[in-house]
DNA sequence: TTAAACTATGTACCATAGTATAAGGTCAAG
DNA sequence: CTTGACCTTATACTATGGTACATAGTTTAA
């Protein structure tokens, strides 16, 4: 095990989710398969921690691993022929917006609903499912 | 079956999801049971099909059936005493400022990917990892 | 009045995203 | 030089959120 270098262990504890999480991610090919010791051990630069961290935070935002995939594709493909690459990181910027909106709509609903718990009134009607059934 | 009621079948295609969607979240207790027509069919209103959709808008946004349910307690509970409605609907919107934040870092990191893809410079690194690392 | 198109229940299956367990090999500390 | 904490592979199991299928009853339109 070289300077820099970790054991599968040490990586996940870095990145905060168990072993079989990123064994999990490199039988799937979302994470690279890593050099080996000799004994056979997984050797793993913080690079690994950094993307493993990077899929954790991309699923908490509710992307799903194959968006992930894709998210991480774009990454990978920018120096080859961009437009495929740029189209598809603008509709990702497109869907991202499109989430934002929704939350910031929802965001609204809750808020309206503690003011209106917070001044007490008599119960009308739920300003959550109306602010959020318009599609 | 009374004026402004509908089939299952009805109710799923107007709430754009299938049949056995809407019994599943029966089974589960996310939407009630409906009332029955003598001979057994589920006889649904308008608002069922408004809760299915706003479950499914809900889901878009990265939540899952059962914070759906968390969500459709506070509209349930706002009668009832507020502290606790009150605490979790605070706690609600902390979490979806937090996913707003991400978003928007995400948004930020794509678009400066396809800008850098759209001066065509040489591959320096990559935006997307770097403004999500910072957790 | 009968065939198509619906509905009912119950059970089994599927994908996603892991998590656990078994059976064994490796390493570091006492 | 062994004990315990780690690592290996392989396989099985879990939870979530449905989806499909089998079997049967109901409704509707030609």
């Amino acid at each position: 095990m070289s300077i820099s270098t970790m054991t599968i262990g040490k990586a996940a504890a870095e990145a905060g989710v168990n072993v079989q999480t990123i064994r999990y991610y490199e039988r799937t090919g979302l994470v690279p398969a890593p050099s080996r010791t000799p004994s056979g051990y997984r050797a793993y630069g913080p690079d690994t921690v950094r993307l493993v961290r990077f899929i954790k935070h991309a699923q908490e935002l509710g992307f799903t691993l194959a968006e992930v995939e894709e998210l991480l594709k774009l990454r990978e493909d920018r120096v080859s022929p961009c437009a495929d690459v740029r189209a598809a990181a603008v509709a990702k910027v497109k869907a991202i917006e499109w989430k934002i909106d929704r939350l910031v709509a929802m965001r609204e609903a809750l808020c309206a609903l503690i003011a209106c718990c917070d001044s007490n009134g008599s119960a009308r009607s739920c300003p959550i499912l109306e602010t959020l059934d318009a599609s």
